[in-house]
DNA sequence: CTGAAAGCGCTTACAG
DNA sequence: CTGAAAGCGCTTACAG
């Protein structure tokens, strides 16, 4: 029923090899013929069949994304997006579908991207999230699958990968607070088998031995991407006797966490307790006060990972180029992080 | 190189023809066969080609998602992601694989969505957003192809759409803040081509309607899903003569422009204005203060759309079942409109 | 219960 | 510049 490249053939008193060579611009075509045939394909309202096409090509003109399998963490919703659509803006520039999954677990995780790559649906898969020691990246690297990695894997240094350069961002970031005579700083971090996580606790830690500051273990606080993770860590340093004049916190949501706690404490931000966060999700700017933000690009981030993986594709995953991407950060001072304090 | 059914029917002993049926679960297939042939596709790691099924089977089990043109509404990632994770999870419960895709404006999104049906690549489309008169949906309706609305379409109310009703949740919302004594009370809109908003105005009123009260003209607003037209729209009314003393607001993002604008001004939220708007995104939770809002169960619309559309595909498209689903709306009242007004 | 054969809609050497 | 033929990896009547 639907229209076929013979059905065109057939109308144009062409073969269907020299409709599939219109089809693909082939050289030796003459210009003549190639014009015949594209009005019958209109005429006729032809489209070509993918999966016939791809059948036979042996490549799916498609990429996969995995979606972090909950939806735990409701706010990172802006995140996800943000990152979907630059992975997806810049793959249909390419020529690229992209195809959207996730499992309930790890091991779904892994049979959902093996069932899509071996069964040749698609070419290739973007990880939105770097865990510590994640099956998934084992699996695609154990099998020499094209994929690309948001963030970075520890036990495979030499994988595809598009990241921030987490520890200079965070350097930057306690610096920042440093620099407004603040000595007493803590660190809110976020799930510790997050390679993030690791990354910017570093930063955080160098900046403060480079400015030769103190540096206490009660002054860092682990948790997740929640508010309440913020909210906890706010009420923990709040108590300590010789309680932090500045944070910096892993993240803007769990900031939130942080300044709805000290507002209802009657804390002020930033008088009584300077922040520094990440990511710079808009709502950064509309809280009270606005909150001072890392920006790490991330639709940049998505945009880079679909061009990186769709070369690596194309390129039959060589190693000539790049292997890891990184993508500028930049220091957002708003006004919960002007405040100097003034030194003894 | 990829082992194929040919591979495994070789090394079982058996026809091709067998190892398919195997696959397919076929009932006439001895017990004996099935678990051997299984057992070789185990060892051989043998993973069906979806792309050839599909072609013989002339069905791909993926549908797709148009995601609206732009990123110019950053803030609506949130309300998209929760969609998008409702479509997802449905749809991955009921085996089907998730294409994403969008076009830069009305004549691409209608290009993509005829590529990707036309040439067999997904069996459905589910659209995230319903504009006034959409070519896309023409393009659906008139080619007779499976798709489902998030919202309504006006010209064509026979299309499978999930939906709001939003004419009542826009009703419940304004009868909260008459219950509250609210006499002059005004409607912040979106973008008067999209039906939601027509819809949520009718609401608004209705209830001022069956209520008595006054309505007029220069308390009704209309603006983009943008905190920028919530700031303009809260700047214009506070300098009316005869101001209102509540507002009904299209969608949080806007009621946050409205918030920063009243707080910026010294305004007091709910003293001196009352606020209820929709959609009930986390943040509405954490603003100063915390937001009223109806919850429109954003997860349940993506959810309940991928299930009426797989059906839809699955029954071949007839008319039989329920064409258009109503997700439940919920007013969830918060600090911003706590605050009642003494009758004159 | 199982196999041989035809065919899904395309592409691509191989000839000419 | 163009065509005939083989084949991509599967499914599914048709026989038996």
């Amino acid at each position: 029923m639907a229209v076929t490249i013979k059905d065109v053939a057939k109308k144009a008193g062409v073969s269907p090899s020299t409709v599939s060579r219109v089809l693909s611009n082939h050289p030796r075509i003459s210009i003549e013929t190639s014009r015949k045939v594209k009005e019958i394909m209109d005429q006729l309202g032809y489209h070509p069949n993918i999966m016939a096409k791809s059948l036979v090509s042996k490549t799916t003109n498609s990429i996969c994304i995995m979606l972090p399998k909950s939806a735990e963490e409701l706010f990172s919703n802006y995140f996800f997006m943000e990152l979907i659509r630059g992975i997806v803006t810049q793959a249909s520039k390419l020529g690229y579908d992209i195809l959207i999954s996730s499992g309930a677990n790890e091991k779904e995780e892994v049979e959902c991207v093996s069932r899509l790559l071996n069964g040749r649906r698609v070419d290739g898969v973007i990880l939105l999230y770097s865990r510590k020691d994640d099956p998934v990246v084992r699996f695609l690297e154990e099998n020499g699958h094209p994929f690309v990695l948001i963030g970075r894997s520890e036990h495979y240094p030499e994988c595809l990968s598009v990241d921030n350069d987490n520890v200079q961002a965070s350097y930057d970031a306690t610096k920042h607070l440093i620099s407004l005579g603040h000595e007493r700083i803590g660190f809110v971090s976020g799930p510790p088998d997050l390679v993030v996580s690791r990354d910017r606790l570093k930063g955080y830690m160098n900046a403060l031995n480079d400015s030769g500051l103190e540096m206490r273990p009660e002054w860092i606080v682990e948790g997740e991407f929640l508010q309440e993770s913020g909210y906890r860590a706010m009420s923990f340093f709040m108590n300590l006797p010789n309680r932090p004049t500045a944070i910096v916190v892993i993240d803007d949501v769990v900031a939130f966490g942080v300044l709805r706690g000290l507002h209802e404490l009657k804390y002020k931000v930033p008088e009584d307790l300077c922040l520094v966060s990440f990511n710079n999700i808009p709502i950064a700017e509309l809280s009270t006060p606005p909150l001072s933000s890392i920006d790490i690009g991330i639709y940049n981030l998505g945009y880079t990972a679909s061009q990186v993986l769709i070369q690596a594709i194309q390129n039959n995953n060589d190693k000539k180029y790049q292997r890891r991407q990184i993508i500028p950060h930049r220091l957002i001072v708003r006004d919960s992080s002007m405040y100097s304090v003034s030194k003894k």
